[in-house]
DNA sequence: GTGAAAGCGCTAACAT
DNA sequence: ATGTTAGCGCTTTCAC
């Protein structure tokens, strides 16, 4: 690898030359002549400024993590998407991580903004993790966004507005004539389901619906939460003919286990879905949803956490636009 | 953060003894008292290493990339687990990127590996990738070991038996009875897409099967790509009654085809895939496939790349521990 | 308009 | 047993 001094010998200039004119920097007063010599040796060598040489002169690198429970999820992608483009437009490099890594007295999180390899991290902090961990987190001081949960003793969280989400689905299955209505949602410890329970009783009351506390389960958000859901959902006297699920996959295990039981969707049972994904299109049947602004979810987090490096102050923040939109595909009906 | 030269400080000692202290240098010959309290005062001030001093002094990182096609196809899961786990044990870390990144003129590659950001590289190309982006990857000469396919003038690749995984599914088929058995491929100019063919010739031959051009198609590994090709096969005049799918994901479209067509699996139509995931749980019916060592070929890459970045001579290598193995759920079954 | 030099945090060869 | 020093690649102040 090319050094700045390799450069320089090349075009038969200092260092702090080659410097000035390959950092741009505004007020480099260099002749034309010089600064195309110098333009010709850095393409001939390919030059390419070392990282740890910046990164020890800044005391900044322009890395952050965007650290996820798990990047496999299909509508990680989206936000993986507007995290990239917009901190590629504030020139900045994303490292991606899983937050099942983060779990061991935050190991991760030393090695990665301690040992400084990032300047600052978002972090999607799993259902399962407990209070602890995540105080852990917070109390350390560092410069964290938190996606889709918001903590006390900590700014800058960023969230969708579940609220709405899980409302607009509601509000779907109310306005198909649905009066027996059940949610199935995450962990009670949950940020996110606590907000789309939220939602849903905020769309069953103006309807009159009641919500015995049958109507709720709070499994989780995997496919086989779904299924056990789905299952203790069914055992009741009367069981419901509409199910708000609080995350696709979730949906998933519950249209599964729909089929294993025999029961035909939407004919016996509505289904739909907080959050899409391609993987919606190929359930059967294909899975109704309300689309989630994961992809500005990604770009607002860049933006505070960006404000957070640079000085600013910042707030909790809720994504509103664009709103959550219906995505209707064959898993719910009219009743009757 | 705290420096060298911090604890340093607090210790009474200088920075030379700190470092040789923390750094467990074997011959450190330093007094059991003043190692003692060099110690102290580190977790006093919650030392850490800082990373670009470290990558400045050696010239290394510590940090290997992993670069697949897309992070959220759900076996990648297991791909990243091999990998970081063999990454742990050597000692590296590891940054995970999205493939299409590769795309423009190599940027990625010169701002992870000609910047310094990480020591090398394993990456698996998408099935799209021209050959001259390959052919760039490769003439650059960088520390790259891919992942699912070999190239011509690079050594170092470590893939799958996906020839025998191909086989073993195709021989599950034949031994149901099946005689009219397609290919549901990958795209013609895909490493594995070729191999996973050629496996199912294999299978196909010893049974006396023909394998017409008409029994193969060669899409594409994605869901839509399943869907399209199974709208071909059964345009034949006399259709299939059982398909080997070369990937999971083409095969869930499959799947979600056939019920779009009334096409009843397994009754009417058998399929199995190659690679096994969760997803596979929950299609419907739930997919029968066959479980690559996806975890291993991570660690094999890992150990690959390890062995290449510490001046071994690599050569290319094919994971065949364990063996390719069927996951039998519901969507095959006995002609009949 | 250009170059010399200091220093970011770290390690290792070389004093003492 | 411990300290001093040079230097990894870079930027930037200061001198010329």
């Amino acid at each position: 690898m090319a050094t700045l001094s390799d450069v320089a010998r090349r075009a038969g200039v200092s260092i702090s030359a080659v410097s000035r004119v390959l950092s741009n920097a505004p007020e480099a007063r260099v002749s034309a002549e010089t600064r195309a010599r110098i333009k010709q040796a850095a393409v001939d060598l390919a030059y390419r400024p070392n990282f740890a040489g910046r990164a020890l002169k800044f005391s900044r690198t322009n890395v952050i993590a965007l650290v996820v429970p798990d990047l496999t999820n299909a509508f990680a992608t989206e936000l993986m998407l507007g995290v990239e483009d917009e901190a590629l437009e504030r020139d900045y490099m994303v490292l991606l991580g899983r937050s099942e890594d983060l779990k061991p007295g935050g190991e991760m999180v030393s090695r990665l903004i301690g040992e400084g390899r990032v300047d600052g991290m978002l972090v999607q902090v799993a259902d399962q993790s407990s209070a602890a961990e995540i105080a852990d987190l917070v109390q350390a001081g560092y410069p964290i966004v938190f996606l889709n949960s918001i903590h006390t003793g900590h700014r800058g969280g960023v969230v969708l507005d579940d609220e709405a989400g899980a409302r607009l689905a509601t509000e779907h299955l109310v306005g198909l004539g649905h009066r027996r209505i059940a949610m199935v949602g995450g962990l009670p410890q949950s940020y996110t389901a606590e907000r789309r329970l939220t939602g849903f009783r905020a769309a069953m009351a103006p309807a009159g619906l009641p919500v015995p506390p049958t109507a709720v389960t709070r499994l989780g958000y995997q496919p086989g939460n779904g299924r056990e859901a789905l299952r203790a959902l069914l055992a009741q006297p009367e069981p419901p003919t509409g199910l708000v699920v609080a995350n696709i996959n979730a949906a998933i295990g519950v249209l599964s286990e729909a089929r294993s039981l025999r029961l035909q969707v939407p004919e016996d049972l509505s289904v739909i879905s907080v959050h899409d994904a391609w993987t919606a299109e190929n359930t059967w049947p294909p899975l109704s949803t309300v689309k989630m602004p994961m992809y500005q979810l990604g770009r607002a987090g860049v933006a505070g956490l960006y404000d957070r490096l640079h000085g600013q102050e910042v707030r909790d923040h809720v994504v509103t636009d664009p709103a959550p939109q219906l995505v209707l595909r064959e898993s719910t009906r009219a009743i009757g």
